[in-house]
DNA sequence: ACAGTGTGGTTCGAATTTGAACAACCGAGT
DNA sequence: ACTCGGTTGTTCAAATTCGAACCACACTGT
C-alpha cells in the first residue's frame, strides 16, 4: 500500500473552499426560494429547466440528468409540483412509455415572480463577491470539472 | 418593481459551473466513500473534524456548525457512528447539558484505511484536474464567499 | 438567592432522497 | 415476425434531513 499523494496546503484550502462555499451558498438559497416562492431549490431548478427548453417541455430522463438527480427523485418533484399546477405531465406521442414535463402558464408565472429574489441571492452570495478574473477562471475550470463527470 | 440586473453569459457560466460542479464532485464523492468505506460523506467528515481535533473530541453544537449542518441532524449521524463504535459520547465535565463527540480507535483506524482513497478521488475529480493558479483562485474567492456567509 | 433570558442536545413528525425492483415497451439483428 | 438486451417512468422501503418543540441547565443582573 503506497502512501497517497496527501494535499498540500493550497489544495487544501481550494478543496475547503469548495465544500463550504457549496455548503452555505446552497443552503442560503434554499432557504431565499423557500421563504420567498415557497419553492425548493431542485423544483425552482426544475421550473428553470422547463422554461429554457422549446415548448416548456423536457422528456423525464432527460430532464433528470440535466438535473443530476436520480429518476425516482424527479418523479416525486414533478408529483409535487404537478399537485401545486406548475407543471403537467404529457404524454409522448412516439413513445408510450415516454413522459413530458410541460411548464404551465402558472408555472411561468411563479417563475417570473420568483426569479429576481433567486438572482438577486446568487449575485450577493457568489457573484457579485468575485471580480471578473475569477469569475472567469471559476467558469473555466468549474466547467471542467463538471464536463469531466459526465459519463 | 425594477428589473434585477441578470447575470450575463460569463456570470451565468460561472453559477452553471458551480452548481454543477458541486452536484457531481459530491455525488462521486459519496458513492466512493460508502463502496470503499462504507461511510457515508457527512460520516467521514465528522471523523476528519474529530480526528483533528486536540483530544479528538470536538462539542457537539461546535462540531454541528463547523459541518454547516443542523444539530438534529448531527445527532442522528452521531447516534450512526456511536452504534459502530466508531465515536462515541461522553458528558462535559464543566457544563451537565453539553456533550463531546469523541473519537473511538476504531474510527481513527477506519479513517486511516478511508483516506488514502478519499484524497485520491478529490483529486481526479477536482484538484488534479486544475493547474497551480486555478487552484490559488480558487481557494482565495470561494474561501471569501464562506467567510461571508458564516453569521 | 432569584427571576429572566439564553444555550445545549435530543426528540418528534414531515418532507425528501436514493437505489433496487418492477412492468411495459422500443429496436436492432436475425 | 421474433427474440433479447436496453429504456422508460413509477413504486417501494429505507435512510436521511430539517425545523420546531422541548427539557434541563447556565448565566447575568438585581
Amino acid at each position: 500500500m503506497k502512501e497517497p499523494r496527501w494535499l498540500d496546503e493550497l489544495e487544501m484550502a481550494a478543496w475547503q473552499g469548495f465544500l463550504e462555499a457549496g455548503n452555505r451558498v446552497t443552503r442560503r438559497l434554499e432557504q431565499q426560494l423557500k421563504d420567498e416562492a415557497g419553492l425548493s431549490h431542485p423544483q425552482y431548478e426544475i421550473l428553470v429547466h422547463l422554461a429554457e427548453a422549446p415548448g416548456g417541455e423536457i422528456r423525464m430522463t432527460e430532464l433528470a440528468e440535466r438535473l443530476i438527480t436520480s429518476k425516482s427523485g424527479l418523479t416525486y418533484q414533478v408529483g409535487q409540483l404537478e399537485r401545486r399546477g406548475l407543471v403537467r405531465r404529457r404524454a409522448c406521442p412516439t413513445d408510450v412509455r415516454g413522459v413530458f414535463a410541460v411548464l404551465t402558464e402558472e408555472g411561468r408565472e411563479l417563475l417570473r415572480t420568483a426569479a429576481p429574489g433567486h438572482v438577486a441571492t446568487v449575485r450577493e452570495t457568489l457573484i457579485d463577491v468575485l471580480d471578473r478574473e475569477e469569475l472567469a477562471v471559476l467558469a473555466r475550470a468549474l466547467g471542467e470539472v463538471g464536463r469531466r463527470l459526465r459519463d
